[in-house]
DNA sequence: GCAAAAAGTTAGGACGTACTAAATTATTTT
DNA sequence: AAAATAATTTAGTACGTCCTAACTTTTTGC
């Protein structure tokens, strides 16, 4: 019993139950697709405590959604890696429908969709993509996958990451938090925005950015969230 | 041990599960709102087992949703009924406005609403009723319930029960099966039609109609299912 | 008004998903 | 490499929802 746990169905097209297609996004994202997830981290993302995590987690397996071996972590197989795909394309596009067509403020699309891409059809979400002009990322600069499973995997560098005098479009702003993404809003770091890194204090200090011509400085967790594609010069090239 | 089954909690915001909204929307629609509806009816409208809804049943009025004595059928209480009409309002108003911003077509709007219903914030169904124009009626003209919890109790006449010679506007089909409203959609039997009867053939046989300057005849189960507002006469006025 | 039929309920079980507490395995520190 | 710590799993349990089979109550038809 050294192979991973055997899929007894791998075929295609059940229907998953919302849990489980909480976890299978769960463990993309985690793993960025391909890579493991511990089960710890599935459970903190999740909210449930880890024991549940290694139930649930045996029998995504069974259904050959897992590649999975006691106390070594998870790993996405193909069809589990498809499945995860359709319901985040289901996620985004419901967020991009919700701001575009219905006005829905950015910082609470993410809830709302979160609910609604476990009930949503394949055929709900492609007229909902074609309605507003099938977008490539969501509100918050997420890429949207394709219906035929591929999405961007660009990695982008966060603004905790990259180096004072560098300029950048801000690309997407991860993370899901209400509060924070309207403090951000507020301070007009949006994605499509252009930024400069100005300076960072040592020790996690505070990083000071000039967006527009505001000026303004963050901290290190707020900045982890930022993602910008770098135009590397201090001068005034644009991207 | 007379009274019915107390309910523990009369409170007002617990969100219900979606099995649970699916009862309390049967029962409203079984017992007209406030009528009795029986275990045995619940369970068809359901697709369960008898046994099953005996079992929920209980658990709902356990929740103060229900009025129940065991054998007798059972009563929404009025907190049951608000929740009830909720869920009917955001049925509806998903159908409508998937068929109105989003295309959908008549006899697929009632599936996917099904699913939504549950999922749907009051927020998203509000700025969705808002977006086509707060329709008083679904696309197949079942009246929507109100945000404060009030609809049109009106009681329209089926066409297997006008009299032959009585003109009418179909202002609802009352049905789900998407086979049978394409086939009706193709006869023009849809809501806004004028119709008139023009005879009904003895022993249950075929209804004879003309809607628009079209001729043709349908079954008295499928015209049990097309709600009309007489206009009681036989000439030509209108309603 | 009683027997047969219909309607409804209880009993016992299953499945999916979660939990806590206790045990086990892996990793890190010394 | 042993001990301490962290990560993970198993064991046992709960809850909501469903099922079938067997029993009970109500209604119906003579």
């Amino acid at each position: 019993m050294t192979a991973a746990r055997a899929q007894s169905k791998a075929s295609g097209a059940e229907p998953l139950t919302a849990p489980v297609e909480d976890y299978l996004k769960a463990i993309y994202t985690i793993g960025k697709g391909t890579g493991p997830a511990a089960t710890n981290e599935i459970a903190q993302r999740l909210a449930l405590a880890p024991a549940s995590v290694s139930g649930m987690v045996r029998r995504l397996a069974d259904q050959g959604l897992l590649a999975y071996e006691r106390y070594r972590g998870v790993r996405l197989t193909e069809s589990g890696r498809r499945a995860a795909l359709r319901t985040l394309r289901r996620h985004r596009v419901i967020e991009a429908y919700l701001a575009q067509a219905l006005g829905y403020p950015w910082d609470r699309v993410h809830a709302e969709a979160e609910r609604l891409e476990h009930a949503a059809s394949e055929e709900l979400v492609d007229r909902m993509a074609v309605t507003i002009g099938e977008p490539e990322v969501d509100p918050h600069g997420a890429p949207i996958p394709t219906k035929d499973g591929s999405v961007d995997e660009t990695e982008y560098r966060s603004l905790a990451d990259v180096e004072v005098g560098v300029s950048g479009m801000i690309v997407r702003v991860a993370g899901e938090d209400p509060e924070m993404l309207r403090y951000l809003a507020e301070l007009s770091v949006v994605p499509g925005k252009k930024i400069t890194v100005k300076s960072r204090a040592p020790y996690g200090g505070p990083i000071s950015l000039s967006v527009g011509r505001h000026e303004m400085s963050i901290g290190p967790a707020l900045a982890a969230h930022v993602l910008v594609s770098p135009v590397a010069d201090r001068a005034g090239k644009r991207g």
